[in-house]
DNA sequence: CCGCTTAAGTTTACACCGTTAACTTAAAGT
DNA sequence: ACTTTAAGTTAACGGTGTAAACTTAAGCGG
């Protein structure tokens, strides 16, 4: 479902000087440490599904290890603790949602419509994967998106939304506001119709996205005026 | 610290026809009642104080009963469950919200001024109640508040929002914005404003309530605009 | 005053949960 | 062949919410 890293499996090709037992040796330890990231990343599979089933609240590590066909302690040996399997996932997830929002930005070159575009991405991804987006934003929201800083500015999660505030910026669209207090005020809007979106069933998909359209367009023509 | 519904002990007043016997008894009776709700008062002090403390997810019911003196069970002759118990917690603490953000709306007349005061109110009273404010909006906003119905329409929680948009829309100041939708966009803004304030801390207080402030003048001033 | 009923509260028990420590087992290294 | 090391299991601890059985006390009618 994502593509968790499966990051350098030590090179096993050269061959000169060596004799043939080593070879048998690297290659399997190389064999045993692919194993061992097959296994993680089934478990990170299972972790995913069973977090997008059951929410963060009623996620169980002893229910992953049973569906994994393992005893629950044996996944203390891949992962730290429940919540850093769960943050693994989250950082999964965190990735594609980066992406969808860059897909979305990429579909329109106007800045208005960039903006437009992703506020739209943005709460329709919220909608299609309601636990999801309330792991990464509301129950823990200090995982993947460097959000311990002060200040939004070198923020990697906001960073597609900046780049195009920035953009509408030098297209004169912001009247006198900065860049940064701009994103935030569009951002909190998304994220207040995502929220609702996640955590109560006020409206229907289609008018919610629909509100985000409109509201969006509140914001964008709420910027220019004294 | 909130007043939790002390309703109506049986009227003790008439003396006519009765026997000695029979007063006592009534009395008796109503003692008895009052006792029981005096100590499921106190009962929800404690778990409001504990909630407030720990939040929803480590609120446990164990640690009140201890706190309260009683064993975990004794709680159920009160409460059905857990949750039955912090719902009505949860409905005092809405009640003194919608007390605030009346008493926001009060300090202005003009339509523009009552809704920024309010916006101001709603944001400073999720960071003064981070843990109540999640609970009621995030993690049980089916609680409180009607929020099922489909339509924000005849909803008791946002009364004083649409009491006040509609005010603003008489004025003039709503372009050709209907006043459900103008409501749902400036509760989202504010909502997501809270709801990042409570999960995250980006910003300090202070700029927080800035930016709210901001936010709801740029979504007022979008309004009217072609 | 004495049984009977009923409510309040406790004890016990069950099924979960996350996590630690001790143990077993099998494979790798020397 | 012996030793070390990794993987995995079992047992156990302290915690949770909750249901059922039991105890205790008070109210009530005779």
């Amino acid at each position: 479902m994502i593509a968790h890293h499966t990051p350098p499996s030590a090179d096993l090709g050269e061959k000169s000087p060596t004799t043939r037992a080593e070879r048998v040796r690297t290659r399997s330890i190389a064999r045993r440490e692919a194993e061992r990231l097959q296994l993680r990343d089934t478990v990170l599979e299972i972790a995913s599904r069973q977090l997008v089933a059951n929410g963060y609240e009623r996620f169980s590590l002893r229910e992953v290890a049973e569906e994994a066909g393992y005893s629950p302690t044996a996944l203390y040996r891949y992962f730290a603790d429940r919540d850093a399997l769960l943050e693994e996932v989250c950082q999964g997830y965190f990735a594609q949602f980066g992406e969808v929002l860059r897909a979305a930005d990429r579909s329109a070159t106007m800045p208005r419509e960039r903006l437009l575009a992703q506020a739209q991405a943005y709460v329709q991804y919220a909608i299609e994967n309601p636990a999801i987006y309330k792991l990464m934003f509301l129950e823990r929201p200090d995982w993947g998106m460097g959000m311990t800083m002060d200040d939004v500015a070198a923020d990697s999660g906001f960073k597609v939304l900046r780049d195009a505030v920035e953009a509408l910026a030098a297209a004169g669209g912001l009247g006198t506001f900065e860049v940064g207090p701009a994103s935030l005020i569009l951002w909190s809007g998304v994220h207040g119709m995502a929220a609702m979106a996640v955590t109560m069933n006020l409206l229907p998909p289609a008018q919610l996205l629909a509100m985000t359209h409109a509201m969006s367009e509140v914001v964008l023509a709420g910027f220019h005026s004294p």
